[in-house]
RNA sequence: GGCGACGUAGCUCAGCUGGUAAGAGCGCUCGACUCAUAAUCGAGAGGUCGACAGUUCAAGUCUGUCCGUCGCUACCA
């Protein structure tokens, strides 16, 4: 199950399909860049990685607005799902798919899975009747009425005749206790398992997944007057780019190693009705769910009926640069924890960490090494002091990583860096003569900018690049293998030593 | 109402199954250095670990109550 021993075993890495009526904001970015960080981590172990995001795309609001928009529902939601494709594109997003709901391939692998729970008899058809809100596209019973209004959006529910197709969750409560008790990754981190286990001993009711009244959506095969309901297609995404229903050799190869990134607002449907579907369509094989919190403004939560001003991604990338941002992200919060995002906690850790920590040791040390070594990155020292840090700093990031705790990894990698800073003040190498001790003292600070450069590049695969050439090393950072491109003594030296402008010029608030 | 989370230095947070004299980063003060991006290095100040009670030889670390903040309770990461 766990696949970072490195020989060369898959990873299986996903985020939420994003629904397209949203516009891309700092939150969606997050969960991505996550994703993205764990994924890029992955393939520096060698691993086998298939990274998928995508779009939601079905569903009464999409086909709403689309008829507002005077376009067709297929139109508008192409528009739409492109937007995110380009946020993620402009954030160095890593994944090998995007998919789309409304793709023909996922159409086949919906009715595929779901027809299999059909045919095992967890699916039947029943009349639903009820209070719709449209925009929620759900039912509410009368004691969730707010003055007859949906409590979520305050406008009038329709009073709604259906039949329905009904699956049958209440099945599965045993199935989903005992794998969220057995499995401790089943979940992480642990308080989200208690969540998706409390919603499970609260008692599970079946729960409807078909629309007749509406055509925007993926038709069910038995009964073509059914669409499923939005949800119940958006799950199944996750198995359709595994191969499921296409490509049995793949599905086997991609599933057992699933790892779904989410945000806690959709844990119920991804920690309880995607695993009661897959069981119901015979796959036992559940995924391991990583779960965070919000991102909260001023401890308020940032979303749309939160009344807090979403934040564009793009706006972040423009100041801070798409590294400085993807670095304060996952460095600034805490995965799981709900945590505060503000501007000036961004401008603080991209001073002090890549600026003046990161940013400077590879100034300083590149303007030594012309000076004193004639321009060339001399060996380290097998045996040095900095040896330690750097095995202590890998140990512990792997660990971090392994656990999708970015902030920790990257917290740790970054002692690496400080204590590089504090080596050459105690060896104060410019102040020595030209020769072998010079060339020890700047081969081992070399060594150390090696080995952190190749560390971060999960949340800087631009700038770690960049410095990655200025030390000379050949080749790509991000196509070194760990855990062997960590172990000291990795720098040739007798190689170009580059100074150039700083990689992270220090950032002064325009105010 | 039900379920849950959180409350540790000015700020953001680490502190696993209880046991070396409570930690990190940032910020602040002082000092050093001058290779470097007004960067770096060192030293220091600063906390009765939300409150009360309990269990224990021993509690941020377990139990109970309370106070405070927040979230979820079908569809916004």
């Amino acid at each position: 199950m766990s696949s970072t021993d490195g020989s060369g075993s898959t990873f299986f890495v996903t985020t939420p399909i994003y629904y397209v009526n949203d516009v891309p904001h700092v939150g969606h970015a997050y969960t991505t860049l996550n994703a993205d960080a764990v994924a890029r981590w992955h393939r520096l172990l060698g691993d086998e990685v298939l990274f998928l995001t995508g779009t939601d795309e079905h569903g009464l609001k999409v086909q709403r607005a689309a008829d507002e928009a005077g376009l067709t529902a297929l139109d508008h939601a192409t528009a739409t799902s492109d937007r995110f494709r380009s946020a993620w594109e402009m954030l160095n997003i890593s994944n090998d798919d995007f998919i789309r709901t409304t793709e023909e391939r996922h159409h086949l692998a919906v009715q595929a899975l779901l027809s299999k729970a059909y045919d095992n008899g967890y699916i039947y058809a029943d009349t639903y009747e009820g209070d719709y809100c449209v925009s929620c596209e759900a039912y509410y019973v009368e004691d969730d009425l707010v003055d007859g209004n949906c409590p979520i959006h305050k406008r009038p529910v329709e009073h709604m005749v259906e039949d329905n197709y009904f699956f049958k969750l209440s099945a599965f409560a045993d199935q989903l206790t005992e794998w969220l008790e057995a499995d401790a990754h089943s979940i992480r981190p642990t308080g989200y398992r208690n969540e998706a286990l409390g919603i499970v001993r609260q008692g599970l009711d079946d729960v409807s997944i078909s629309r007749t009244s509406i055509s925007w959506g993926i038709p069910v095969p038995w009964d073509t007057d059914h669409v499923f309901y939005v949800w119940y297609d958006a799950l199944i995404n996750y198995a359709t780019a595994a191969g499921y229903g296409a490509d049995d050799a793949d599905f086997d190869k991609w599933w057992p190693t699933t790892h779904h990134f989410l945000g806690k607002d959709i844990l119920r449907f991804h920690g309880v009705y995607w695993p009661a579907m897959l069981l119901a369509a015979g796959i036992t094989d559940l995924p391991e769910l990583h779960v965070h919190g919000f991102l909260l403004i001023g401890g308020e939560k940032m979303s749309k009926s939160g009344g807090v001003t979403a934040i564009g991604p793009a706006e972040m990338v423009d100041e801070f640069g798409v590294d400085g941002f993807r670095y304060a992200m996952l460095r600034n919060h805490s995965f799981g924890p709900d945590s505060d995002f503000s501007y000036e906690a961004i401008v603080e850790r991209f001073n002090s960490d890549l600026a003046n920590t990161y940013g400077n040791l590879v100034s300083r040390v590149a303007t030594v090494v012309g000076k004193k070594c004639g321009g060339i990155g001399p060996a380290p020292d097998p045996d040095a002091t900095l040896a330690t840090a750097a095995r202590t700093a890998y140990a512990e990031a792997a660990t971090a990583w392994e656990a999708v705790q970015p902030s920790v990894a990257l917290d740790a990698t970054w002692r690496l860096v400080r204590e590089a800073n504090e080596y050459l003040a105690e060896n104060e190498p410019w102040k020595m003569e030209a020769g072998p001790e010079v060339d020890v003292v700047m081969g081992n600070a070399l060594e150390a900018i090696r080995i952190a450069t190749v560390m971060a590049t999960p949340a800087m695969p631009e700038a770690t690049e960049i410095a990655w050439k200025r030390i000379g090393m050949p080749g790509l950072a991000a196509e070194q293998r760990l855990p062997d491109a960590a172990v000291w003594g990795g720098y040739p030296g007798g190689v170009p030593v580059e100074v150039g402008d700083p990689i992270f010029p220090r950032f002064k608030p325009a105010s």
